[in-house]
RNA sequence: GGCCCUAUCGUCUAAUGGUUAGGACAUCAGGUUUUCAACCUGGCAAUCGGGGUUCGACUCCCCGUGGGGUCACCA
């Protein structure tokens, strides 16, 4: 059992591949098989080297690592030379020496009379002599499949059942430039079946060509391997899913702290389940339970507010000395003010680790810049918070043990005097962080510590 | 336009002829809390339409409709 993902180094790792990748590796690992990486660099303007190390960093920052070393269809050359040579040479290929213009004329033509534009094969009889003389005249060719006319191309897709199509849908389609430029269609068929492929998990998109490379496999004299087609990743919009509502590569859902955990748990969401109401899944366990059955035919909708849900259940998941180093990239730092404790205050507020840097800023600030009017609680006076916050200056003053557990007690205690929690509680927090919405005061004095606190508390007693 | 895929709450989905159509996210209400979160409890919310088949259809069949994919000398 053997699966591959086969990305094309055009641009960086997204969402739908890294969905793709997922189920083929999840599927392999589920039965004992191999997952390989084969790169489909076939097209020398649009491929990119750093494209590549992009999607190979991105894979293993996920987790997904591929057996063997990862293949290159830009190194494999020779073989599709060989196959060309083959095809060409059994006249299951022709060169075509159809023009660009003669091609886009022969489509618009068809379109206007309703039908499919599919190319129709004029040089597919030219003989062997015909041709070599065109070449010998110095014409412009590329070599096409001739396809078997007036047959159904049938096969099982394990997603969802029978697919019949036609060959006079497919045409006699271009395999390769040349022999050493073959296309897409072509190396495909021929790398899956060198490597040893027998399932293929891919995108939807790649239905039309599945009759193509079946067609090519049965000509080849190829084993056929298995195909599953995964529905599309939708937006917001309920259309393909584009840059335009948020990004659709990888590498930035990582660089805003989505914990790969959960990036690849959510992923294996859409589109699957295990029919149990387990939501909360690890890699182990996604390969245990994981079932090609189980995935939906119809296109999913990326969902960001529950891709933030999970990722919070996996932030507060982790061991807090983790959680810290992890977000050790988007806190602010400074002398004096422990990670861990920020970290450890902030983490059940936390959708993604990025968020920290913004709502924990108050902390580090020297000079802290608010409404006064904050400060004031509900109905109280002026003076009412003023007293109050002197009550807590001199608790902060005189405490001893700052732990925030100890200090929370003590505030406690104070609060009760009071004449309400709130009106004890509420200007001291507000005098600490500036904001209608923070940490606890407690926490806060432990992090910032009692110098500062006292000097913040001071400051807020003085600008009333 | 041809061909192909697809259709359950706003979203992800469960229920493969018999359930008050279930869960999760989001949302709303309540609880807890100094605040915001987190957490707990509860509410709202769906079988695209029309025909069949059947004692009985979300489920099977047909016809519509909607959505999507594809028709490159890209992958």
């Amino acid at each position: 059992m053997r699966t591959r993902f086969a990305p094309s180094p055009t641009g960086a790792l997204h969402i739908g591949g890294l969905r793709t990748a997922l189920f083929n590796f999840l599927f392999a690992k589920k039965n004992n098989g191999e997952f390989f990486l084969r790169i489909e660099d076939t097209d020398k303007e649009r491929s990119k080297k750093e494209w590549e190390i992009e999607i190979f960093d991105n894979l293993k920052k996920l987790g997904l690592n591929w057996d063997n070393r990862a293949e290159r269809q830009s190194e494999r050359g020779e073989i599709y030379k060989r196959y060309l040579e083959k095809m060409l040479k059994e006249g299951t290929a022709y060169y075509c020496f159809c023009t660009k213009e003669e091609l886009d004329k022969e489509r618009e033509d068809l379109m206007k009379l309703e039908k499919a534009p599919i190319h129709q094969g004029k040089y597919r009889d030219l003989g062997l002599e015909n041709t070599l003389k065109k070449i010998e005249a110095g014409e412009k060719c590329v070599i096409r499949f001739k396809c078997p006319p007036n047959k159904d191309v049938v096969f099982n897709d394990l997603i969802r059942g029978e697919i019949k199509i036609h060959t006079s849908d497919v045409g006699d389609f271009v395999i390769a430039k040349d022999l050493n430029n073959p296309l897409y269609n072509f190396t495909c068929v021929v790398d899956d079946f060198e490597m040893g492929v027998t399932h293929i998990i891919r995108g939807e998109e790649h239905i039309p060509n599945t009759p193509k490379q079946i067609l090519l496999g049965e000509v080849l004299g190829f084993t056929i391997p298995e195909f599953a087609h995964l529905s599309l990743i939708l937006g917001k919009d309920k259309k393909k899913l584009s840059k335009r509502e948020g990004s659709t590569a990888v590498s930035d859902y990582l660089k805003q702290g989505y914990l790969p955990e959960a990036i690849i748990n959510f992923i294996a969401f859409l589109g699957w389940n295990p029919g149990t109401e387990k939501e909360i899944y690890s890699m182990d366990e996604l390969i245990q339970d994981f079932s090609i059955e189980k995935i939906s035919k119809s296109g999913a909708v990326f969902n960001i507010d529950k891709l933030d849900w999970m990722n919070g259940i996996y932030i507060r998941n982790i061991d807090i000395d983790e959680l810290t180093q992890k977000c050790l990239p988007y806190l602010k730092q400074k002398e004096g003010i422990d990670n861990k404790k920020v970290v450890k205050a902030y983490r059940d507020r936390l959708k993604k680790l990025s968020e920290i840097t913004e709502i924990t800023s108050y902390l580090y600030e020297e000079e802290l810049n608010y409404d006064k009017n904050l400060l004031i609680w509900k109905d109280m006076t002026v003076e009412e918070v003023k007293d109050s916050l002197k009550k807590a200056l001199q608790l902060v003053e005189n405490v001893e043990d700052i732990s925030s557990e100890n200090i929370q007690k003590q505030l406690v205690e104070e609060a009760k005097k009071a004449p309400s929690v709130g009106s004890f509680m509420w200007p001291l927090r507000v005098s600490l962080s500036g904001k209608k919405a923070s940490a606890g005061p407690a926490e806060i004095i432990e992090i910032i510590g009692k110098e500062k606190s006292i000097k913040r508390i001071n400051q807020a007693i003085n600008s009333l």
